[in-house]
DNA sequence: GCGGCTATGGGGTCAACACCCTATAGCGTC
DNA sequence: GACGCTATAGGGTGTTGACCCCATAGCCGC
């Protein structure tokens, strides 16, 4: 019997182990090689031709998402099961959007894991059950839709909000800054927020900066 | 020859699972426990009473640091072997002020984590080379310097509610997570937010991350 | 032109939060 | 033993935000 060949991306070289000695308890899969960044998994995923890529979003030089986008590219029909420590909509959206055919959050056990392998090489889809519920409510046919805008994208109103709210502003001041009604600020807040999927300030601020809509402080060693 | 006991704290499921199978083929070292939050850590150590913690910093409802600090209290040489995917000396000073008896990045290799292990349980400490390095550089004094100049000196039940906001967690959220009632959690709220001058959600979220509480999301291509 | 998207603005309700007050109890320190 | 700090918990009041309803207007593509 084939055992289906598995590229791990991951950068942490420990978690990848990790990763590997899981696997390798299961017989009918193979982890034939190992990237530690995004552009090494775009190069080795050409040069091995592996049935399956296992991706980690966050990665140096290049990250899952654009890495995913480049394999599929370079090479038709090629399945990425994407790894995220991160449930927001926004990630699942690009990931889809750019092909991947599966996504898996770091919370699920490593029996999903190679669940989530075998039923990909069959040519199905594998998401992590929350991330699932969600697709499902939001009617977001996985495969039917290569292209969409609707979600993820915020408009450049949506943005402005977002950045000022991250910076700590309230509606109100929103409102002065931009010249425009306390309401319609409520209306982009909620907007943004629900093609987020992130319903609180704290996650907004956080998204903002991991998105580099804005810094964090830099004062450092307190506690 | 008796084994050397370990508690696993780390919040991603499928990665503790896979540090757990790649300990079992160690011999001589056990995993009695595993903790996906700061605060269970900090519950299993000490009612487990492990030779060694293996501690991510990154971690919900109580940041590894804060947890090693409360372990430490709790049960005097207890052993905490950092587990990060952060090289930064801030993370690094903390770390050792709380009492760490090793700091290892998850870039190093499993080989490395079981040596730590041992090593740490021999009444050594184990730094991951390049902090090694850099500690020996900069022979960090940790001790001496004026570490503690808080301007804003929290108290511990703070950082932990500063923590929980900061993840997004609303009074009532955060009530029932440290089993307190609402009108504390506001009392606490209220006077870190006093400490810090900072008078709302988005600051005290930059701050966090900012001063390594907690972590932002991972960077995304597009917004 | 019709539909879709964006931006604008208004109504209301209810929960959450900020900020004021109060208090008790357990710690240490001096 | 008094003092200060921390943690706990309650009352009250006003503001803010989340989420629901609604509408109009401009622009773009088919």
């Amino acid at each position: 019997m084939k055992r289906i060949t598995v590229l791990l991306a991951e950068d942490h070289l420990i978690v990848r182990e990790g990763f590997r000695s899981l696997l390798k308890s299961e017989s009918d899969i193979e982890v034939v090689g190992e990237a530690q960044t995004g552009r090494q998994a775009v190069t080795l995923a050409k040069k091995l031709r592996p049935d399956i890529v296992v991706m980690d979003i966050a990665m140096p030089l290049l990250n899952g998402l654009e890495a995913t986008r480049q394999i599929r590219q370079a090479i038709a029909g090629a399945k990425v099961l994407m790894l995220s420590a991160h449930n927001d909509d926004a990630y699942v959206e690009q990931a889809i959007a750019f092909g991947a055919v599966g996504y898996l959050l770091k919370q699920t056990s490593s029996h999903d894991l190679s669940r989530a392998i075998r039923e990909v090489q069959s040519g199905k889809t594998f998401f992590s059950p929350t991330i699932a519920r969600r697709l499902h409510d939001q009617k977001l046919p996985a495969r039917e839709r290569p292209l969409r805008k609707r979600v993820a994208r915020l408009t450049s109103r949506e943005l402005e909000v977002l950045q000022l709210i991250a910076e700590g502003e309230a509606n109100k001041q929103v409102a002065g800054e931009l010249d425009i009604s306390i309401k319609t600020v409520e209306k982009h807040r909620q907007s943004l927020m629900q093609k987020l999927n992130i319903h609180d300030v704290a996650g907004l601020t956080r998204y903002a900066i991991g998105a580099g809509i804005i810094e964090s402080s830099v004062q450092l060693t307190i506690v």
